[in-house]
DNA sequence: GCATATTGGTTGAAAATGTAACCAACAAGC
DNA sequence: GCTTGTTGGTTACATTTTCAACCAATATGC
């Protein structure tokens, strides 16, 4: 029978409640401040963190649909947090780089991030959050 | 500056990842072969699992909001997996009970889901799954 | 060179979600 | 009784997401 199965501790189940609460509170910070989705978001701290790549790049990298990057994409570049510059070697490659507006917002948000994230871990011992950081990481990979 | 900070290690984005990478894996069970969404294979867990309750209820106990649940619900009731008994108590409030159809597919897809649990849980040694399952309730709980 | 397939990226329509307004049943004050 | 406020649940509309079709640039086979 079924009764010996509870949602409460289903791993899917709370990945999905705890990333829901956790992605929550964390929006506040790109969305009320800066009027970003999360998706923007994400291509916005990629550039931030790994210099000018292309939208694939990002998507690979992120796990993220290229139509979605796309809209970030032109979102971020209304915005002119970002350019677009055209490759000469392969002209259907852009390379996205950050504006100085958009190395502004990405320098505010990371130390909102890095500050949340220390906040998060405080609530468990070090041990046991590099256990959890490990073991999302483990799950997040693509199936082997 | 943002150059200590990654993304890599940020706990909502770690969570979200592992959060769509499970989920997405596990939709398979309740999409492919019963064409539900996510929320109506919550919604009819909560009532195989608790039994009888309100559309209310379900919404609290899951943190789903109430349009979700009331949508959910009445694709449910469609697929003929559940009824509603408005009480006589509060002619307002439905009960919803699960159909002997709707007992039949929340049997089966349990049993889907201890199997994926145990599949994901094998990754890890007992202790590194329970510190997991652990951090993740408290993740998940409300702020205090 | 030319035809075909592939890749980077965008666009449009359909499905799903979020927000707010809404309706009916109840409760409280008077 | 009548007004006002609250609650359970649905509906309408705007925003997002998903899926498939699409266009342009490049690569491949001949």
């Amino acid at each position: 029978m079924a009764d010996d199965f509870d949602i409460q501790t289903f791993l899917p189940y709370l990945l999905n409640r705890a990333a829901e609460t956790a992605g929550q509170a964390f929006q506040q910070h790109y969305k009320a401040r800066y009027g970003m989705l999360r998706t923007e978001w994400r291509v916005l701290f990629h550039l931030g963190r790994y210099g000018a790549l292309t939208a694939t790049d990002i998507g690979t990298r992120a796990g993220i649909h290229k139509t979605k990057i796309s809209r970030a994409v032109a979102a971020l570049a209304a915005k002119r947090y970002l350019v677009r510059v055209t490759r000469d070697s392969d002209r259907r490659q852009e390379e996205l780089r950050l504006t100085p507006a958009g190395k502004a917002v990405f320098d505010d948000l990371c130390k909102a991030a890095a500050a949340f994230d220390a906040k998060l871990a405080a609530r468990f011992s070090p041990e046991d959050t590099a256990t959890l950081r490990r073991c999302l990481s483990v799950i997040a990979a693509p199936v082997e």
